[in-house]
DNA sequence: ATTAAGGCATGAA
DNA sequence: GTTCATGCCTTAA
């Protein structure tokens, strides 16, 4: 049970600082065909001080608007902490987004 | 043990 | 800027 969930979790660890993934690429990663349910099981994190689903962006790089541990706010704080780069409400896709850099995170 | 319905932090045209 | 469509998991009877 659980399985898909499961490997979410997985990939969000291999998520490196200051670098940012959509949720498409995550459901995409994993064969899925909604990114609406990436979102739905980063809700369900039972963990999020080891699953880093602050680092999980919009396609356009826009910041969800149900961030559970604080709001967008607190999300955005936490990936400039990291380095991202935020322009306006916006995460710098050509620098931040892992798979902007040619990094796929695994299937 | 099985079946049923509901809920959700998106993506793309 | 707006609208439409999708999948997987959870709980109950």
């Amino acid at each position: 049970m659980a399985n898909m969930k499961n490997k979410i979790f997985q990939l969000l660890t291999r998520i490196p600082k200051g670098f940012v993934v959509t949720y498409g690429d995550i459901s995409k990663a994993l064969n899925s065909k909604s990114p609406r349910y990436v979102g739905r099981v980063l809700h369900d994190n039972p963990n999020p001080d080891k699953y880093p689903c602050h680092r999980v962006v919009f396609a356009d790089g826009r910041l969800s608007k149900s961030y559970a541990f604080g709001g967008l706010s607190v999300q955005r704080e936490k990936l400039e902490s990291e380095g991202a780069i935020f322009d306006n409400e916006r995460v710098d896709m050509e620098k931040c987004h892992l798979s902007s850099q040619g990094v796929a995170l695994r299937g």
